[in-house]
DNA sequence: AGAAAAGCC
């Protein structure tokens, strides 16, 4: 057949994927319900193939389709790969959108985008008016953003009055998912259909260690016990490479140390070029590495050698490696918890969920068939791992998102319909802190501010900064700090002593020059200083600061400046004047922002924090008022790191009295008030019960001074958290089995 | 006296 013999490799590739044979079923199953749940392990064909079956059945008629993905790798690398199946030019039919990258054209009708991008628009467009289907993908990954758009769907959707609203044709939404979650998903959109397609991976065997039991969670004999197994592999198992997971950077390094030393190795670090030795290759991998050394974890190995990466969880969904086939599981993560009793998020090491080792297990079995070997045992697999992950809005600050919400009109914010449901007492954190920014009245309302804040895609303290220095006249002090503050951290500090001591001098010279003792002042002067070097990456190597995440700095300044510069044409913008110095105006821009996170001089290097918890606090180590004896009694701090110490990080020296009269917005409002009364039902009661406890909170307002003495009080009796002390635990146990 | 996981708008 001539026609044949124009099919190009790749589609004929894609006859072959496990998904065509259910071609017509799919498109069927499609047209006859408004909701699907399509399952379907890695490898079925299911991302890039479904959007082209209802292309070709003709549903971008009426609007596009819009598919969505957790991640902006996956989202282009896709959307290229589909553009090439179908053989047009991307941007053209087929295109994707991420941020700071719109590939995407009047004629485009198969729209790859990331969750966060979709979010966005639904705020502009809550109807989604231009597509005809959303296929939102890997919905078992569970992140914010995705859960988020599942439950608007579900809302407006599943609701045939809401359904057609703002739509002049009924919208189509697939759901697609690994196995596991099907039945959940399926019973929270009206017990939807389900498409089952079978994947296309090999058996991996697994196996329980007897290093880590149930009694060894706090313990980090899993580094060492990785590496036994590691080396077991590769004196005893056949040809294939190895994939070790890990927790963290330090971590990582450590490992490839000791596997250096113990096998007869190739260590890229010291030797890459001589190929002769027969042995091992060993790889470090985590997300702050150099791209090009990155790169090199994709490199087939030399002839006669085993690879090794050794790997953070970033390579569990975010990157795969070819030719794996032995996976060595220490069965922990490094994950960042919310914790609403301390008022803070905590980064600390747990467990993973049997979900999650499966999918770790998987990652031999994408070429041939695997092994994988989990150093615990089988008592800790029942007693300590749960069945799944805990989704993401479960455990993090819901500051953001709840504003959205708002902004969406979605006033009863707890019963929302979550697919699962966040604690109240989060919720209500979240709605707190709101109030505290002026986002939402004591009525739970979005404020004009409110509306102004969910334009920017920051946190709301640092937007709130931002607008009071707009509102200023002095945002180009604010945009850069912005900026700086939402990309990765832009210090480096390297593993090795020397090195260290060179980075530190260099980070310290650095914030000498802004000649004022303040970190984000420091942020500042990074940013300009690099903005204004001749060679920005040079510079930025010879002052030991990550260029990557600097220029991702420069384009999210970018985006803030035009999104700012947009909202400024709004005639009700608000305009204040100030009379003052700049590094007073600056500071107290911060301040406006940042007065929850409010701290003062204890006694020595004890700082407490003013938010209500009265945590004892240090100053980090990396900030420049680390060793200041100064007079410096108040500060405001970005974030909260909880290690050794309970550290706060990135540090602002401020006055009392700039602070004096936010401070008491901390106490003065129950957050039970602001849903009580967001609640679409409230009853006659509760409204007279609130209006009187209004009344009452307005005779006797609560002085600072007697917030003060609280504190004190709170602060004799606590409050260090459990992560500090499981950190210690660890520290100990580390240093005991060096001393072995 | 001492330190950082992944991802997204």
């Amino acid at each position: 057949m001539s026609k044949s013999a124009k099919w190009s490799p790749k589609e004929n590739e894609s006859k072959r994927l496990p998904i065509y044979q259910h071609k017509s079923k799919l498109i069927q199953a499609v047209k006859d319900s408004s909701f699907l749940v399509v399952t379907g392990e890695t490898g079925s064909g299911k991302t890039t193939q479904l959007p082209q079956y209802l292309r070709e059945a003709g549903f971008c008629k009426d609007g596009k389709i819009g598919i969505t993905q957790p991640r902006r790798v996956a989202a282009i690398t896709v959307a290229q790969r589909v553009a090439q199946e179908m053989q047009c030019t991307l941007g053209k039919e087929v295109g994707y959108q991420v941020r700071f990258d719109d590939c995407t054209s009047q004629d485009t009708v198969v729209k790859y985008m990331t969750d966060g991008c979709l979010l966005r628009e639904v705020l502009a467009d809550p109807a989604l008016s231009q597509y005809s289907v959303i296929i939102l993908d890997e919905v078992h990954e569970r992140s914010l953003n995705t859960d988020i758009l599942l439950g608007l769907i579900k809302k407006v959707f599943t609701n045939p009055a809401k359904a057609t609203k703002g739509r002049s044709f009924p919208l189509k939404v697939v759901v697609m998912s690994a196995t596991l979650e099907a039945d959940k998903l399926s019973a929270f959109l009206s017990n939807c259909p389900v498409f089952a397609i079978p994947g296309r991976t090999f058996p991996v065997t697994c196996t329980f260690g007897s290093a880590v039991g149930p009694k060894d969670l706090e313990s980090t004999g899993y580094v060492k016990e990785v590496v036994k197994v590691a080396l077991d592999i590769h004196t005893s198992e056949m040809a294939g490479d190895i994939l070790v997971f890990l927790t963290g950077q330090s971590e990582i390094e450590h490992a490839c140390d000791m596997l250096f030393e113990k096998a007869e190795c190739i260590d890229y670090r010291y030797d890459v070029t001589d190929q002769s030795v027969d042995g091992l290759l060993i790889l470090p991998l985590y997300g702050s590495m150099p791209t090009d050394q990155q790169r090199q974890i994709f490199q087939p190995p030399p002839p006669g050698i085993r690879k090794c990466v050794v790997a953070t969880n970033i390579a569990a969904t975010s990157l795969t490696i070819d030719g794996i086939k032995y996976i060595v599981d220490s069965g922990f993560v490094k994950q960042l918890n919310h914790n609403s009793r301390v008022g803070m998020d905590i980064l600390e090491v747990v467990p993973i969920s049997k979900s999650e080792a499966q999918q770790r297990a998987g990652r031999a079995g994408r070429t041939s068939a695997g092994k994988c070997f989990r150093i615990y045992t089988k008592e800790f697999w029942e007693t300590c791992m749960p069945e799944y992950t805990i989704p993401e809005i479960q455990r993090t600050s819901l500051t953001a998102v709840i504003l959205t919400l708002k902004c969406l009109g979605i006033h009863d914010v707890i019963r929302f319909p979550y697919l699962d449901c966040p604690e109240e007492r989060f919720i209500l954190e979240a709605l707190k802190q709101l109030y505290q920014f002026d986002a939402i009245d004591r009525r739970g309302n979005v404020t004009k501010l409110g509306e102004l804040m969910v334009e920017f895609p920051l946190h709301p303290g640092l937007t709130r900064a931002l607008l009071k220095a707009a509102s200023l006249g002095c945002q180009d002090l604010l945009l850069p700090v912005a900026a700086m503050l939402s990309v990765e951290n832009i210090f480096i500090r390297p593993g090795h002593p020397d090195k260290q001591k060179e980075a530190d001098k260099k980070h310290r010279a650095l914030a000498a020059k802004t000649g004022s003792m303040n970190d984000f002042a420091t942020l500042l002067n990074v940013f300009q200083s690099c903005k204004s070097s001749d060679r920005p990456s040079a510079w930025c190597k010879e002052n030991w600061i990550h260029w990557r995440a600097l220029k991702s700095a420069f384009s999210v300044e970018t985006q803030l400046r035009d999104i700012l510069h947009r909202l400024q044409q709004k005639k009700d913008f608000p305009v204040e004047t100030f009379d003052g110095n700049k590094s007073e105006l600056f500071r107290r821009c911060l301040c406006t922002g940042y007065f929850t996170n409010v701290a003062r001089r204890s006694i020595g290097k004890v700082f407490c924090t003013m938010d209500g918890h009265g945590s004892m606090v240090h100053i980090h180590p990396s900030s420049s008022l680390f060793d200041q004896e100064a007079e410096l009694n108040w500060v405001i701090f970005h974030d909260v790191l909880a290690t050794s110490r309970v550290y706060i990080r990135t540090v602002c020296p401020i006055r009392y009295e700039w602070v004096k009269d936010l401070l008491p917005k901390l106490h003065e409002v129950d957050a039970y008030e602001l849903s009580s009364v967001a609640r679409e039902e409230v009853t006659a009661e509760e409204m007279t019960k609130w209006e009187s406890r209004e009344a009452a909170k307005r005779q006797s307002e609560v002085s600072n001074e007697d917030a003060m003495k609280k504190l004190e009080k709170r602060n004799n009796e606590t409050t260090v958290s459990d992560a500090r002390a499981r950190y210690l635990q660890r520290k100990q146990q580390r240093q005991q089995s060096k001393a072995l």
